[in-house]
DNA sequence: CTGACGGATGATAATTAGTATCATCCGATA
DNA sequence: TATCGGATGATACTAATTATCATCCGTCAG
């Protein structure tokens, strides 16, 4: 977990890494995107497309639901962003570049960054590909959040499920 | 790659267990439910709904198709399949139990179960999980199979996104 | 500073991939 | 064989994207 002045030069130098690759790009740099990656840097939460849509409302009340799905579609694209899906469901981003895993909550969907060591190395042990020649991994570790193992030890599973229905929306991935 | 004898055996065994793991559940064992799991049985693509639809319909010429996605949903809640939403892409469905993991290829979508191993073993080290405890993982291999490596090697990068656009549909989580 | 150009945007429609509803059917059991 | 609880099929609906197009605007050359 970074500190907080550590979050802010980090997101500077982002913005700053953002606007140089756009330009390399021929891509122009607009407020709306400005926009879109500030509330993703500061955002913790890997927020969802609707999530980011509604902070950065708060700054252009006119933008466009489109805009903000293009914009963090190409923020992907040019390595500025991540898709996460985790649990199936669907896209949440992320603007931590640095390498790292997700673990995830099945009950409320919280992700937290975490860091696994030596995965590489069990990549670098021959593993029978059937010919493709791999590029990149994804890893992400299921689990229950402190506040739903609480939850789960005080009640019923159906209680805890009503819990989890009336806090969260399904998110399919559809 | 399991020799087609072995597969037919492992599927035979299969269906009985599924059908004894809904007795016990108080699930009917209905025709269509067969059709379905049988359908995922025979095949090692990793298909999507729409192409489990498609196989199922040859049996059942009158199945909805809200049939094949509940029981698909049915399968994977009851440990009788596994869903896989690879790269983003919509939900695609896995009747292979044994432990294993996922290559796929980013340009066909072609996907070949692997093993990797002492993955498990990465994890028994102690890793920083801020209080959630984990449940399982899953991890995934992005990568070029043969024959896109052979495409992509032979003509510009435009010809080959041509290609890949003309040959798929985008699949997409949503 | 200005005009031109190519890409972005906003509004809206469309698409895809599911999920919900409900009348009727049917698998399982006594 | 009758009953009951869950399944199905048809259809409507929803969520999450993506496409379209007229207009706007960021960037750059002059």
């Amino acid at each position: 977990m970074i500190a907080e002045g550590e979050r802010q030069k980090y997101a500077r130098e982002r913005l700053a890494a953002f606007a140089a690759r756009c330009r390399a790009a021929g891509l122009p740099v607009t407020p709306q995107r400005l926009s879109i990656i500030e509330a993703l840097l500061a955002s913790s939460a890997h927020p969802r497309a609707e999530e980011i849509y509604g902070q950065v409302r708060l700054i252009h009340p006119h933008i466009s639901a489109a805009t903000v799905h293009r914009t963090l579609e190409t923020l992907c694209r040019i390595g500025e962003a991540r898709k996460v899906t985790v649990l199936h469901d669907s896209a949440r981003y992320d603007a931590n570049l640095t390498p790292h895993q997700h673990v995830v909550c099945v009950e409320c969907r919280r992700i937290r960054d975490i860091e696994i060591a030596e995965i590489d190395r069990v990549l670098e042990r021959k593993v029978a590909l059937s010919g493709f020649r791999p590029l990149g991994w994804t890893f992400e570790l299921q689990a229950l959040c402190e506040d739903c193992q609480r939850r789960c030890e005080s009640g019923p599973a159906r209680r805890k499920a009503a819990l989890r229905a009336r806090a969260e929306p399904t998110h399919r991935k559809n």
